[in-house]
DNA sequence: CATTCCGATTGACCTAGGTCAATCGGAATA
DNA sequence: TATTCCGATTGACCTAGGTCAATCGGAATG
């Protein structure tokens, strides 16, 4: 599947919108496409758009005092990636997005999705809802680091990402669970036991 | 100032809507008190309404396995609290919802927000910005549990939270912050010095 | 005034997970 | 084939924060 096919089979699982109203959509939209390890966003930028993501993977994620990489998200096709604090605060994002495998996405800029909602109002109900999902989901991870176990994390990790997980280092399962790789290596010898 | 135009500022800080419309959107709430220790919400019912606090202070939480408590949301006035991972997917929640003052609400159930948005398609813009909103303040928490200690979670929530935190019980903000009482004890004494 | 409650504090001790450096191993590059 | 990477693993040791039980203290209740 292209990359507009997808993005408008994942508009129309939320809204239903006419061929013209589709065309007007993808107008809006700029393709770009980044090798892997390419940054789409970088710490102290402004992040002013939402990127989704037709084919590949991107992850993003803050370094702390130490240096440290700590995974927030991990995008594969079919998903938005933006630095949310950034983008609706207007403030310098503090996190990177990186692709971890060449990707091709579709950009959608904040003037352009202003454009968007003035001109198919029932946009503001697809990223109503899409945010809303995306905030019940962030909601139970916060839970989860609070009161889970490592290990009992990795296992809810392998459940929700089993499709992906294949495809990720241990350092970075270990960055999103939130864990060192050398404990989660360990981890990793216990269970098979 | 009274419930109503408690939550008619907070819309207007969002979207503009007309007098008419005003009073469509308050004949669609609920009011309800509770007092103190009174659950909004248990653990294992659906929760299918937003509750808007006009008066008090609410937390939501759960209890894990081996019974302690971990705060997700402290709402005080001018809030909404959900369990977003019910609402959203409608599915038995995990949270306790419960009022530390005795707190007067505004409940606005599923059936009535889908009609609400029918009648005023442009609250899904306001619910829209809300939850764009809650959801990077969600996504900071993440980080921030991830990439920073005790002491300099509590810093942030003491600038965040800096209006209610004196009205909040140690327990409270320890289990906020993800800490035990005796720990974050602890943690005060070695900042005293 | 006495009592109960409940949050806060403290002491003694414990453990999940971190740190740092060394080693291994497989894939990609020269 | 030899070399370089780079992620994974492992060993030895460390620490932030947890546990559990005792005590303190102030506010509310009888």
């Amino acid at each position: 599947m292209n990359g507009q096919a997808l993005i408008l089979q994942n508009v129309s699982k939320y809204i239903s919108i006419s061929d013209e109203e589709k065309a007007g959509f993808l107008s809006l939209l700029q393709p770009r496409d980044y090798h892997r390890k390419e940054f789409l966003q970088r710490e102290g930028n402004h992040c002013n758009s939402f990127t989704f993501i037709t084919q590949g993977c991107v992850k993003s994620y803050l370094l702390d005092q130490k240096g440290d990489e700590h995974i927030l998200t991990i995008a594969p096709a079919d998903w938005w990636v933006v630095d949310y604090m950034s983008f609706v605060f207007e403030t310098p994002g503090s996190l990177f997005i990186e692709a971890i495998e060449n990707t091709s996405t579709l950009i959608l800029t904040k003037e352009k999705r202003t454009e968007l909602f003035r001109k198919i109002p029932l946009f503001e109900q697809y990223f109503r809802i899409l945010t809303e999902r995306a905030f019940a989901v962030s909601q139970q991870r916060v839970t989860d680091i609070l009161s889970l176990s490592a290990a009992e994390r990795f296992e809810k990790f392998q459940q929700r990402y089993a499709h992906i997980a294949a495809s990720l280092t241990h350092q970075q399962i270990a960055s999103f669970i939130g864990v060192t790789p050398a404990f989660f290596s360990r981890m990793l010898k216990a269970k098979r036991k």
